[in-house]
DNA sequence: GCAAGGTC
């Protein structure tokens, strides 16, 4: 068995990788867990006796992205990343329910690694990925990620072209190994870099140019993408229909008449006029005409097509429009369906079924639901209908049920999804709706007139999505020649009405008509424009553009209107389709590409001004609200403190912005100044019975003043200030290793957190109720009550290094003996503090370790004193 | 803090 050949195949995702594994070994292989499943079997591989090992990646194994020293915001021209180099980082985190915690968290998945241990002692490999564009180009990184190579004649590489997981397909596709095809993978990274480097540099300089100016401007940044921005284009040139919209009085003639008991309206063959003493000149005519003449009556059998099998596309629009979910939700839940086994893959762009789909096995498995098991029942003893053919785009099969569920299983929503997934599939194979048509139409006074109506002769599949119902009209039955009494004819006046705000339904039509984004993207794009406050959206699921998203696009639309038009995504799509032919070369297309946005850009940056006046007009200037707050250490003028989302100081001086934390309050912390910078200090607090408090230096905090600082802090979360620790900012006092500044961590620091890396701080205004804070957790420690004062001192610990602190005791409630108020020590060592201290979200407060060498994080006066290069959290990591 | 594309 050791000496069989190994054949490593991989899927796009762990699903794939156990129906392929399933199919070859017939269900004979054992399964062992990895960062994806690994499957095992013996079997016959080209001829020969093999071992097989199939796993999967999730998805692409890279993302691209831009090399550290160009994520600096304030250092690098955005201009400049057109020429940046880029790299491929694996980063794709792996969700990870925690059953204990009930609970989803990220992790690393490591997929490389994972590729690579596999593949060791492996033969061959086979590439199992989608068959699209995107799967090429995965099936390249995992060529990376295992060493294969296709050049390498010792060790092949083989692609599987198929296009279901049917044992007919993965047979098929086992006997006709083909090779990757590297131009398509090709075209796949010129799209990636194309994307990158046109987003984010217009993304950084918009964001940049807008977003310090205006202070009721709503947004953290203000992107811009080849896809999200015509997403909102179409939004917004609703909305300018609408606003445009002049509305116009019409006329209609209406003649009612009576038959058989029943009064009728006819309906004007001229449907209406827009001049009203034309109108009135064709009513006299009718009115002296009196009798209306039957000229003619038709009746014709009219169907409605059963719909074909379902996409995702049409999936989501239907759950906007007629479930009230979200793409995003929709998407949520079906993929919980579908994990749980009760629908089919729900991310597929094909509406016609495999050949070797069992329909019977299908509809037999809804049998037992109340509502339709019945008419399923009768489908199948009586015969189902072929479904319409739809297109096959090759990716996965429609979305169909796979098994039943009731709505106590799978819960409410997915449950209201689930159900239009069976009625629509059950469609599919019911019959055509029937129905007559009948039109009379008469005339009367020389001018024509009609009237319709519906009867439904055979409701089909409309008996099973009652929603798409022919609406039944009756009429009574007409002669030819027949003549009637007009009743009265009525002159209708009317207005033109503008179209209704775009719905999402519709969007998702029109993003999918242009080859905006894909199946598995158009959610992410249209939850994009919500999130950027781009868009709202509204009752009924319309998307209602707000000033942001309005102003935006019409800036693009006066300077490059090119930039929010659909055309620039087919304009890229078509361009890289020339490299996935093998037309063009990557890089030159790649080139040609970026050298057209690249003056795109440098136009866009040159007419900036033309947005700006619309920005002006729109939102208030910065320099005319806020309160004073800080002193800039720069022009020593007050600064501006501007509370709308994002909260931060603005120097109107100096025309700079410095962000300060979300969530809290912030005031000036006694005219106190930064040592680095001059700037004077502000006191940002958590509101709340649990909330704490620390000073921050407003320069500092946007632009951490120590080497490695980034680094060192960049990992860590904390979760009271705002995220933006990426950019290396967020620094506040408590974090700052200055040597000698009082407020630092150096000198405000006590002793190490019991939670996590961070050491506990003094929080300097926490009078009466004096505290320790966690300069990075959640973690506080609540000191003795009431004391008048409480303060580090530069004496540390003999015993664990921590800093020994000073407490002036309340006379009234002092626990010294003999009525004494002043108390020097150690918060973990000595007795009388421990036994006063409490741990809030802690699990206790001992000293750790008990080796009696410093630990006790605090202060890195002393030894440490003069030490360049040490560690700013002064490594207290050996616990 | 930035894109779009896979998938979980």
């Amino acid at each position: 068995m050791a000496h069989l050949p190994r054949v490593l195949m991989v899927a796009e995702k762990p699903s794939i990788a156990l129906s392929i594994a399933s199919v070859l070994s017939h269900g004979q292989m054992s399964t062992r867990r990895g960062s994806t499943e690994v499957h095992e079997f013996d079997g016959m591989f080209r001829g020969f006796k093999a071992h097989y090992r199939v796993t999967s990646v999730i998805g692409h194994v890279f993302s691209v992205d831009f090399p550290e020293k160009y994520q600096n915001w304030a250092t690098i021209d955005p201009q400049d990343l057109f020429d940046a180099p880029i790299l491929k980082k694996e980063s794709n985190p792996k969700l990870v329910v925690d059953m204990h915690l009930y609970s989803v968290f990220k992790c690393q998945a490591h997929i490389c690694r994972h590729l690579s241990n596999e593949a060791r002692g492996c033969s061959y490999m086979v590439l199992w990925l989608d068959c699209d564009r995107e799967g090429e180009n995965i099936c390249f990184e995992v060529m990376e990620c295992t060493g294969f190579d296709m050049k390498d004649s010792k060790r092949k590489v083989y692609r599987a072209r198929f296009s279901s997981v049917t044992e007919k397909d993965i047979s098929k596709a086992m006997d006709n190994l083909v090779e990757p095809n590297r131009d398509e993978a090709l075209a796949v990274d010129a799209r990636q870099e194309i994307d990158l480097k046109v987003g984010v540099t217009f993304s950084r300089f918009q964001t940049s140019y807008f977003q310090g100016k205006y202070q009721s401007l709503d947004c953290r940044v203000i992107s811009y993408g080849p896809c999200q921005t015509p997403t909102l284009g179409f939004c917004v040139q609703r909305y300018m229909q609408i606003n445009t919209f002049k509305p116009e009085k019409f006329w209609s003639l209406r003649p009612h008449l009576i038959k058989d008991g029943y009064e009728l309206q006819l309906e004007w063959d001229r449907r209406r006029l827009f001049d009203l003493e034309a109108a009135i000149v064709f009513q006299k005519l009718v009115v002296e005409g009196r009798t209306a003449k039957v000229i003619d009556v038709s009746e014709k059998q009219e169907v409605k097509g059963r719909p074909a099998g379902l996409n995702t596309v049409n999936l989501l629009k239907v759950a906007s429009s007629a479930l009230g979910f979200g793409p995003q939700t929709a998407m949520h839940l079906a993929e919980r369906l579908y994990t749980q086994g009760f629908i089919s893959y729900p991310r597929t762009e094909s509406t016609a079924y495999p050949s070797s789909f069992d329909f019977t096995d299908t509809l037999r498995a809804q049998v037992s639901n109340p509502v339709w098991g019945g008419f399923v029942q009768r489908l199948l003893s009586d015969g189902f209908h072929k479904p319409k053919s739809g297109t096959d785009a090759g990716d996965h099969p429609p979305i169909t049920p796979m098994r039943a569920a009731t709505e106590a299983m799978v819960g409410g929503d997915a449950w209201r999804l689930y159900q239009y997934v069976c009625q629509h599939f059950i469609g599919t194979v019911s019959p055509n709706c029937k129905y007559m048509r009948t039109k009379v139409e008469m005339s009367i006074g020389g001018e024509t007139f009609h009237c319709t109506g519906q009867r439904v002769t055979e409701k089909g599949f409309t008996a099973i999505m009652p929603w798409s119902a022919v609406d039944e009209k009756k009429l009574p039955s007409f002669i030819r020649g027949e003549k009637i009494e007009v009743l009265r004819v009525e002159l209708y006046e009317g207005n033109t009405a503008p179209p209704d705000f775009l719905t999402e339904s519709e969007l998702i039509s029109l993003m999918e008509k242009h080859g905006i984004g894909t199946d598995a993207s158009i959610p992410v794009h249209i939850n994009n424009i919500g999130e950027r406050n781009y868009v709202q959206v509204q009752s009924g699921r319309k998307l209602v553009p707000t000033a942001l998203g309005i102003t935006l696009i019409r800036g693009y639309q006066c300077i490059d209107p090119d930039l929010c038009l659909p055309d620039i995504r087919s304009f890229i799509e078509q361009q890289i389709t020339l490299v996935a032919k093998g037309q063009a070369d990557h890089s030159h297309v790649v080139q040609h590409v970026i050298q057209q946005f690249r003056r795109k850009f440098s136009y866009f940056v040159q007419q900036i001004e033309h947005m700006d006046a619309l920005f002006e007009a729109q939102f208030s200037p910065l320099a005319d609200s806020g309160r004073a707050l800080s002193k800039c250490g720069k022009c020593l003028r007050y600064m501006k403190h501007i509370t709308a989302v994002p909260p931060r100081l603005f120097c109107g001086t100096c025309e700079e912005v410095y962000y300060l934390p979300q969530k809290g309050t912030v005031k000036l912390y006694k005219e106190l100044t930064c040592p680095l910078d001059n700037f004077e200090l502000v006191i940002y607090s958590v509101p709340g019975s649990e909330g704490k408090s620390f000073p921050l230096c407003p320069y500092c905090y946007n632009s951490p003043p120590f080497e490695g600082m980034d680094t060192l802090f960049g990992a860590t979360k904390t979760p009271n200030i705002s995220a933006k620790n990426k950019t290396g900012s967020g620094m506040p006092c408590s974090l700052c290793p200055h040597p000698t500044c009082q407020h630092s961590v150096r000198n405000q620091g006590v002793c190490a957190c019991p939670e996590c890396e961070g050491t506990l701080v003094l929080d300097p205004v926490s009078f009466p109720k004096w505290k320790l804070n966690c300069n990075l957790c959640s973690c506080i420690v609540l000191l003795p009550e009431g004391a008048h004062r409480i303060a580090t001192t530069s004496n540390r610990c003999p015993e664990c290094d921590s800093a020994i602190i000073e407490i002036d005791f309340n006379k009234k409630n002092t626990p010294l003996e003999n009525g004494a108020t002043l108390h020097q020590g150690c918060v973990l060592c000595d007795e009388l503090l421990l036994s006063l201290v409490e741990v809030k979200h802690g699990r206790s407060f001992v000293r750790r370790g008990g080796r009696g060498r410093g630990r006790g994080r605090g202060r890195g006066r002393g030894g440490r004193r003069g030490s360049k290069g040490v560690d700013p959290k002064m490594s207290f990591r050996d616990f």
